[in-house]
DNA sequence: TGTCTTCCGTGAACGCCGTTAACCGTAAAT
DNA sequence: ATTTACGGTTAACGGCGTTCACGGAAGACA
């Protein structure tokens, strides 16, 4: 772990400002390509193959970056909400979570619908990479930590579910997760399903935009959410926390 | 309404075959270009302006009939259970819905996970003229008239909610709804949400491939749905039902 | 029937795109 | 001091959406 050498920080550095090059463009609602992103740096478009191997390559770079930015941005806004209140701190990052997809839909979508099936292993890579999804999981396990909630057992689930569950391809250490309580990754999947649902429809759109402005869509979403995380009796306190976040 | 002229009904078929060319391309997993249409029709791209003004009308033409086919294929499906059980038709064009989707993930994505927000008018009507949400609603209206399930009250809504449904901006004849029980429309979208929202998860692949196959995602969607539609006391039969169409 | 017009196709061209190849100065490594 | 690896260039290929000028053929109409 020697310190990185000159050309290193340099390198790290254009792939800082490749990355930064394509969110502006994202952003500004422009084409990601590799000309734009390439002249937004002052260079030539065959340079940039020193850095990624093919735009495809750009792009699970740039979401990936984009992936970590999001994150951090719900870990800042869930900071105002103290650390023995993980119920609080995943209500926010929800909520910030959506507000971040409905600004940069481009961003989010770049993210969250691009077909991760089809491509090669790089993308599967993602999916248990994905930083976003390892901090809802740490927040989603501190919840349980501190109060209980019920789960299935793994012979309650369908045997396809259950042989998945215990070596699950998702964004987990699954060595956080207590022995005997592998169930609990269903309540998980199923819950980020929720979450990913609600803000994939609202950013594509295929809903009344009065409606989707509202966000009665998402509240309705985690009211039912609430109680299959233990958390009956602090819906009133979590729904305000919501409202009180909706917006930004 | 004078019988089509001959000019007529040519052009008709060229945009028969304009769509059949483009929904092969998408099946092959080609891209959808309007060079490759023309090619496999026989002649030139700027031949297709003719038709077309620009390659986002062709999109929207192509994702229009898709539409329309997915739900003839699910209308097939449904007919082989009574209509006087459109709860069980609902769940087998639900099971339709889904196969298609993952059996044409291409096509699914053209219809269902383009941006309709950002672009023009057009896309905005489609939202409105969608021939798979007119169907829905319809077996829901059905399911409704046989055996209403409670809704909220407007009042009870969000004001803006309240307001959207007033005069909604969703696929469905707004005179079917019966005077004073405008608040259904809103368990109807969220159905559509829940719906949309496990599709879409499974086939962009946010999630481990093995569930996605198994369908319990599906499956634990519709058992919590059914209850809501006023169907519990049929939900054994129509989760029966469910897991018979899931392979297909 | 003959003329006029509308429709439907063409080829050429423009400016984008991703990608490859050959080339070259400069900075690091030896 | 020499070699090597790195990071950039220009030129070019094929494909894309799109526009334009052109022409033939089919329908409309006298």
């Amino acid at each position: 772990m020697r310190a990185p050498t000159r050309r290193e920080r340099q390198r790290e550095e254009t792939y800082a400002e490749i990355v930064r090059a394509s969110r502006e463009l994202l952003t500004e609602g422009a084409e990601l390509s590799l000309r734009a992103v390439a002249g937004r740096m002052g260079l030539t478009a065959p340079a940039l193959y020193r850095y990624v191997a093919s735009y495809q390559e750009l792009v699970d770079l740039v979401a990936f970056e984009i992936d970590k930015a999001a994150t951090q941005r719900m870990a800042e806004a869930a900071e105002a909400i103290p650390a023995d209140d993980p119920a609080g701190r995943l209500v926010v990052s929800a909520a910030v979570f959506r507000s971040w997809a409905h600004q940069q839909p481009r961003e989010f979508t770049l993210v969250f619908a691009n077909p991760v099936a089809d491509t090669a292993c790089v993308r599967r890579e993602l999916l248990t990479a994905a930083t976003s999804g390892h901090y809802f999981h740490d927040l989603l396990l501190q919840m349980w930590d501190q109060h209980p909630f019920p789960h299935p057992e793994l012979d309650e689930l369908e045997p396809q579910v259950a042989e998945a569950l215990k070596d699950p391809l998702i964004p987990i250490d699954i060595e956080k997760v207590p022995d005997g309580h592998r169930g609990m990754l269903w309540v998980f999947i199923r819950a980020w399903a929720a979450l990913y649902g609600v803000v994939t429809l609202e950013v594509f759109g295929h809903m009344d935009p009065r409606i989707i402005e509202s966000g009665a869509m998402f509240t309705s979403m985690l009211r039912e959410w609430l109680p299959q995380l233990g958390l009956a009796d602090e819906a009133e306190r979590l729904e305000a926390l919501l409202r009180s976040h909706l917006a930004g």
